[in-house]
DNA sequence: CGGCTATGCGAACAACGTACGCATGACGGA
DNA sequence: TCCGTCATGCGTACGTTGTTCGCATAGCCG
């Protein structure tokens, strides 16, 4: 029974002029939904109107086209970082939104593939605000002006770094439908072949059988990231 | 006069077993050559094999399909990556290794938009031999074993992070077809705009007319690299 | 009530990746 | 010398993509 057929009361459309059946926050939304469910090739205009009973050329209506999209989805999953106050430790403030970038990184990790096609540092309100609110830190806790740029974009630059790795990592496990400990099984043996002829690599890869991968990244981007702050530290002016 | 109704000595195809007319190694070079000219959306297997005087299909018998031969192009460019022996002073042999990566990832901005689909600690040989290098520096350099491996996942992870932003600012504004300096004129007032609500940011943004954009962007890199090779420093065993 | 405008959609187009099957020419053994 | 085999190239074709265009519809305002 197809609505068209029989219009009545209840089966009329509402749809009113200040309340469309689409509109673009609704998009995004769906959007980052479908991408996190499917991964980056799956976000098609006639799947992402599937999704939301509408036809593909519709969403045209309130999104410029495909690219604008991604940068739109791209500025709602930087809404997801918190950065709070400095406290009395500006370690700690720094480090915890890093991790939270990190944690938005892992959460979405097909921002990995279009982060290098939309740029990051652009205009949008949710960047806007992350870039103030690191600044912000940074100035609070003895940065001098000419500092707190660079700064902020030597941590953010090491934290998306990290980041992208990571999810490209994470991506193509994915892909491959396996699990980190699995592949770690499977093509150990592979990679150690491929590492036999490096000596320091070789030296390297000595990981024991019960570790947990994730564990170990985890403790790789804490290294880092306080490697980073050691060397911001003795920058502050007390 | 279509060489195929005139067969002849001079017109007949010089097609050898152990020398075709295609191979993978020239189809990776015109790729990149490709890519450098026109950017990510032109590399397309129609118009790759027109460079090359050959079918799109063709293409296949060498290239699995698009993924692998983006994989190919990608360790390609890390081939351009010097790694020297580490020196008396190894914050410079570093340092210098930095700076290769960047000048690689600006010289090929379009990595950007692929580093995040392809990963970057694959098995490519090139790959392999830039890690081999980079760990046999730190450690001939003082470093522990069970550091190397971290902290030159640090110092990669910070530039590889500089370098995604430059090249996907470089890449947009390649695509608007302006110079950054016509970009900072032109679009300078709507910056201003938008920072004015961000009293940290409107603080930041106080560039003169004068400065050349690369250079900045240079110096910037600079600074962030000088501060993680500072939090590298005191894990060294003199 | 009648025109205006914002919104949705079906159809269509060019371009894409790629599977398939055929043609062709070089090689290796008889 | 000849013939089967095999590697290589290519024409065709299919399904999918982003996007344009023109039409239909339904609420709003005069």
């Amino acid at each position: 029974m197809a609505t068209d057929d029989l219009p009545s009361v209840w089966t009329r459309q509402r749809r009113s002029r200040d309340q469309p059946s689409l509109n673009r926050s609704q998009i995004v939304a769906e959007a980052v939904a479908l991408l996190d469910a499917e991964g980056v090739d799956a976000l098609t205009m006639r799947r992402l109107g599937t999704r939301l009973d509408a036809a593909a050329t519709s969403l045209y209506r309130h999104v410029a086209n495909r690219d604008e999209l991604v940068e739109l989805v791209v500025d709602e999953v930087y809404g997801e970082i918190r950065v709070e106050e400095v406290g009395e430790d500006w370690r700690a403030s720094v480090t915890d939104c890093a991790r939270s970038v990190r944690e938005m990184i892992l959460r979405h990790p097909w921002v990995a593939s279009v982060i290098g096609q939309v740029g990051l540092s652009y205009l949008g309100p949710n960047v806007m605000r992350l870039n103030e609110g690191m600044v912000a830190m940074l100035r609070d806790s003895g940065f001098p002006v000419e500092e707190a740029g660079p700064a902020i974009s030597t941590v953010l630059s090491y934290v998306i770094g990290v980041g992208v790795s990571e999810a490209a990592w994470l991506t193509m496990l994915a892909r491959s439908g396996q699990s980190e400990q699995e592949w770690q099984r499977r093509l150990g043996p592979a990679v150690v072949r491929a590492v036999e002829d490096y000596p320091n690599l070789r030296e390297q890869y000595v990981v024991g059988d019960d570790v947990d991968p994730a564990e170990l990244r985890e403790q790789n981007f804490a290294y880092g990231l306080d490697r980073v702050l050691d060397g911001l530290e003795p920058r502050r002016r007390a």
